[in-house]
DNA sequence: ATTTTTATTGAAAATCTTTTTCATTGTAAA
DNA sequence: TTTACAATGAAAAAGATTTTCAATAAAAAT
């Protein structure tokens, strides 16, 4: 959502602030599901014509390594990505609509803790992601 | 681990047994990694030299659709299959070596229970993933 | 304001991965 | 055996992503 504070994050990293990175920021920023690169292509050019598919692999790839964005997995392909506004979050994505909601689960600790018992590994990720349906796509068949 | 299970499941689901399918399979599941389709054919080529790529990809895609092999998702990427052994299982990957283990996490309940409540969603499915390093890297800097 | 420096851009080409096509081969059923 | 047709591998096609490069534009220096 706060496309600006994006563009000013990008400026703070010693990225400069041109009309082709602000199209595609404001694109994924207003976005409210995960966009594939040709998709945010596609809805940046409608705004701004001129901006070319390799710009947005390279903003898309400045704005995750900066956090701002993250990269969603799904069966069909793991290339989109949304909007990571706060920290780390889950995901719940709506296998219909696509719409993407967040959600923290603090209380995975105890499952980690019994894990790291178990196998002798020590922990430094994780992923949790849910597929299902959202109120909406559950009334529309 | 059981080759003759998977390729006995490929016969009963109307494949036939064919020595390209056999050397996919062998090596698939003699394999305690992740290993990209790539990965598989040099593997599998040492045992049978005339092995196509095609076959691969082939042969991955109907292991998966019989969930006898599961898709590994990575930061680096996603085309990695790793043997499925027993059902849904939550993976545990080692980040220098590739070593996977499973786990299951029953008490995610609770949390799905949450979620359900505040997001309005119905959860169908779900994916939980954690990176650290195994006993043996944990050792070896 | 103007000039200078240098990051950024988009088009085209190159790379990689995955899928399709197709004539040939090998498996399983008759 | 013979027959039917699923499966194979090579080559081509299709897609996605990255690299190259001359031109451009943003920010810094003047």
């Amino acid at each position: 959502m706060p496309a600006q504070t994006w563009l000013t994050a990008l400026q703070e990293n010693g990225y400069r602030l041109t009309a082709s990175r602000r199209a595609v920021v404001e694109t994924v920023a207003a976005t409210h599901r995960a966009l594939t690169p040709l998709e945010v292509f596609d809805l940046a050019r409608e705004s701004h014509p001129e901006l070319g598919l390799v710009t947005v692999y390279r903003t898309l790839e400045k704005l995750e390594e900066l956090h701002l964005i993250q990269r969603v997995h799904q069966p069909h392909g793991c290339q989109a990505f949304i909007s990571a506004s706060q920290g780390h979050q889950h995901l719940l994505l709506c296998r219909k609509c696509g719409q993407v909601i967040f959600f923290d689960g603090d209380n995975l600790d105890g499952l980690f803790e019994r894990v790291i018992q178990d196998s002798g590994y020590t922990i430094q990720e994780h992923w949790l992601q849910l597929f299902g349906l959202c109120p909406a796509c559950q009334t529309t068949p």
